[in-house]
DNA sequence: ATTTAATATAGCTTTTGAGTATATAATGCA
DNA sequence: TGCATTATATACTCAAAAGCTATATTAAAT
């Protein structure tokens, strides 16, 4: 049970994108994001083009260019930055997506209420934190 | 974000089990369980087979032989069943595995904690619910 | 015009999930 | 005793997805 790489590339990337632009004024290049972060350049144009598409970032294009966030950091959500790049899904029965089919035992499985229970609370879990949560608990431990 | 197939068997495995064993003392083959829940016997075979390794099963073999749960179906936690067969982490850099070589990146990185909670805090939801607990939400909502 | 960086596809490689196959061992029952 | 039944134990296959690479093209700043 976990994440794959691109949820987990995807909410690191913002982190530091929101932790490295000045007053999130200043777009900051994907190169630098790639360098800083230790990941491959042209997997994180995809992640940041799906971003871009979730409405989580925007784009400035050429020299001086790269990536502004979208909301204020204290606005942004780690349960939202996942989403956007994959399904938060515990399991496929409990798919809201209309191109998966219906799972034919819904009706009679004992399991499928505690499924939906548990992925709904790990959704609202993941929704209570902020990229700003993240960033005031990492100043505040490199201070003591 | 999901769950592997082989959680989710377990965990519907030995809500049958539960469902339908005689006050846990009768023995149920595979067999059945696997016709019942609709999945592969001889896949089954191999999730008992790490069920009871981690005790939470025990077995009889021969004729009318089968498995029986080894703790009451209130003592028997989701979060447990699903850790015997997968490790629950949301991501590798936070596995205690001693196999697995410590992340190069866990001193400068900004998301290590968060992840380290969110995945703390994913095991106690899945160590709140038992077996018998989902049993009886099935069987309350039979009756209305 | 040239450089920088985003946009857009296409394709490759490795891993893992999911399931099969097969052989052996123990037990109950006729 | 011997046969049927069920668990134990490995080893293997296959397909899909994850993860990543490659290669253009397009837009903007200087």
């Amino acid at each position: 049970m976990k994440l794959s790489s691109k949820g987990q590339y995807a909410v690191r990337a913002l982190i530091y994108l929101s932790y490295n632009s000045k007053e999130n004024s200043v777009p900051v290049g994907l190169k630098e994001i790639a360098a800083g972060e230790s990941i491959s350049l042209h997997y994180l144009e995809q992640i940041f083009f799906t971003l871009k598409k979730a409405g989580i970032v925007k784009s400035l294009r050429g020299p001086k260019g790269g990536y502004l966030l979208n909301k204020k950091p204290s606005e942004l959500f780690i349960g939202d930055i996942i989403e956007s790049v994959e399904p938060i899904e515990i399991t496929s029965c409990i798919s809201k997506s209309k191109a998966k089919k219906e799972c034919g035992r819904k009706s009679v499985c004992l399991a499928f209420d505690m499924w939906n229970s548990v992925s709904k609370k790990i959704t609202e879990l993941l929704n209570s934190i902020t990229i700003q949560d993240v960033i005031d608990e990492y100043k505040q431990k490199k201070q003591i």
